[in-house]
DNA sequence: ATAATAAAAGACTAATTAGTATTTTATATA
DNA sequence: TATATAAAATACTAATTAGTCTTTTATTAT
């Protein structure tokens, strides 16, 4: 459903969103190396997001990426829509053309309503709230020392 | 989440469920263009099931493929598991690495319900069961002609 | 100024998935 | 028994995704 690339930008932007500021950046040396993703790799994606608004950065020393806090108005969807194109979440589990509410295949009902509730995480909500409900709820963006 | 290739296989199975029988078998050629999946493609995946005893099929003339009282009863999940390996739906949805019930992810708990459904539909009915739900509820397998 | 740091840019390689084509083997039927 | 049919086996090619490496540019601090 989600690349490994999508999956990755979204950890180290949230990860951002919880840790950085525009005084407190990142390298992606730092950042792959606390979420256990290839280092050259969440560079890449990384500077692909800045190009597209999505995250802040500045180069040489002291610099990295952070999230400013126009960046963190931003909703998650947006990452992977960058990353992995505008229609992520549209095609069929099943991998029927024209599956959908009228036409369903055998899993649509079950497929649908779990879309609807990963958008209303990704979509309706901020890159901030996001981020907060994950401090509040004790979610993980990495398992590394746990 | 699954390979086109577990797609297109689930798909011809519950095809042959619904309309196959030991005297009523159908060439690769028919289920390919039946189901719009790559005629080459489904060929090759089906012979992959005879061989895990999944499918049935028969040679020359008046050959084909088909689904006998023996595969019916087994459940679709082993098809994804012939297909894509024993750890389809293992992977947590956002990459990390060990997340589960104790060190959730930020959408584990959108997730893990979600792949309880998938399970029940796919591992605890068998392809006999869920084929008849599908006739039942009138959901689709290809809409070709839709 | 210069050295060190870190992103930006771009060019790669590797691995996996998707799909196609060819040859061989078995079998029904004419 | 010859022919046509269709799976089985196998060997490919193509496309996508994943990941790595090198060079350039900007910036900070010494």
């Amino acid at each position: 459903m989600l690349s490994n690339a999508s999956k990755y930008a979204v950890r180290a932007v949230l990860f951002l969103a919880d840790k950085s500021d525009a005084s407190t950046k990142y390298s992606a040396k730092a950042i792959g190396e606390e979420l256990e993703i290839p280092v050259y790799f969440i560079a890449k994606l990384l500077q692909q997001l800045v190009k597209a608004g999505l995250v802040s950065s500045s180069k040489g020393p002291k610099g990295g990426f952070y999230l400013s806090e126009e960046n963190l108005q931003n909703n998650a969807c947006k990452i992977l829509h960058e990353i992995d194109g505008e229609d992520v979440f549209s095609h069929c589990f099943m991998g029927l053309p024209r599956c959908g509410d009228k036409n369903p295949c055998p899993v649509h009902h079950i497929v649908s309503p779990f879309k609807d509730k990963l958008m209303a995480k990704f979509q309706k909500q901020s890159i901030k709230e996001l981020s907060d409900e994950i401090d509040e709820k004790g979610m993980y963006l990495s398992l590394k020392d746990s």
